[in-house]
DNA sequence: AAATCTCCCTGTAGGC
DNA sequence: TGCCTACAGGGAGATT
């Protein structure tokens, strides 16, 4: 379950390992994954190399001069910094070989990730077009979510979870965001007050902020081992712990679905 | 426009 | 132990 803070971690791992190395050979070894990685791939990556490592919403960029790779892990998927020749093990789907010996190795059990690329602006791409702020950045805020939730029906939870009012925000996230803010998830948005909303903010960018700068701390774990990044250390408060008591108050963690999603709450401490 | 449903895929968990 | 089924989950795209 790659979050916001695998990808963002992810990204700043890799890029030391790749940047301005030019790419000597590209194996694709299954290219069936969300959509197909394209079988021209090859061409448009030998003998260049990326300039830029970046990250919008969960997609990873890998900026080149003439185009973006565009990276998805949907929910299975990693990337690893393989030194040299190790043999690529089940679900290796995707090897790019770097001219400095690095190899970046994408592997993705469950292929809802994508490997795709894109010229011209980002912008103009219809995956990028119409996506909401950055959770950390400052154009998202109390007031807009306030704004932007006006007579919407749909729960909160859906409404942070919507990535044209905000990228990013998993259901791990949601569910300890709005833990942390004192909000329970099926309230509908249009009803959440804009104090709640100052709080709910605030609960986005702090439990995102604070997974990001947990990654920080195992970048090491992108080049070889096991590929495992330990951000799973983070404790959640709520998500998986249906059942269990509240960390706060003591009460049992209820777990109800939203769209869908398995989402736990504090009856309690969630109002 | 907004809300809801469907689908992609496979590892894991639970039932028998 | 092993087989079988249900389920999770990101998110685009279709449908209501």
């Amino acid at each position: 379950m790659p979050e916001l803070p695998e990808v963002e971690t992810t990204c700043r791992g890799i890029e030391p390992h790749i940047i301005n190395s030019d790419i000597v050979d590209v194996v694709v070894r299954q290219a069936k994954l969300r959509w197909p990685v394209p079988d021209d791939l090859s061409s448009h990556l030998l003998g260049r190399s990326v300039r830029r490592c970046y990250r919008r919403a969960k997609y990873l960029l890998l900026a080149f001069d003439t185009g973006t790779l565009v990276i998805h892990l949907g929910m299975s998927g990693s990337l690893r910094i393989i030194c040299g020749d190790i043999a690529p093990s089940k679900h290796d789907h995707v090897d790019i070989v770097f001219a400095n010996g690095s190899v970046l190795r994408y592997h993705d059990p469950r292929r809802f990730g994508a490997v795709l690329w894109l010229e011209g602006g980002l912008n103009e791409h219809k995956l990028f077009a119409d996506l909401g702020p950055e959770p950390l950045d400052e154009d998202f805020y109390a007031e807009y979510m306030f704004e932007r939730s006006r007579g919407r029906k749909t729960p909160i939870k859906s409404f942070i979870m919507d990535s044209h009012v905000v990228v990013g925000v998993g259901n791990i996230y949601a569910n300890e965001a709005l833990f942390i803010a004192g909000i329970r998830p099926q309230t509908l948005a249009g009803k959440v007050s804009k104090t709640r909303y100052t709080q709910l903010c605030a609960a986005i960018k702090a439990v995102l902020a604070k997974a990001i700068k947990q990654g920080g701390t195992t970048l090491k774990d992108f080049v070889g081992g096991d590929g495992k990044p330990g951000y799973f250390q983070q404790q959640l408060m709520v998500y998986g712990r249906a059942g269990q008591p509240c960390v706060q108050c003591d009460a049992v963690l209820k777990e109800i679905k939203i769209a869908g999603r398995s989402t736990v709450y504090c009856p309690r401490c969630q109002r």
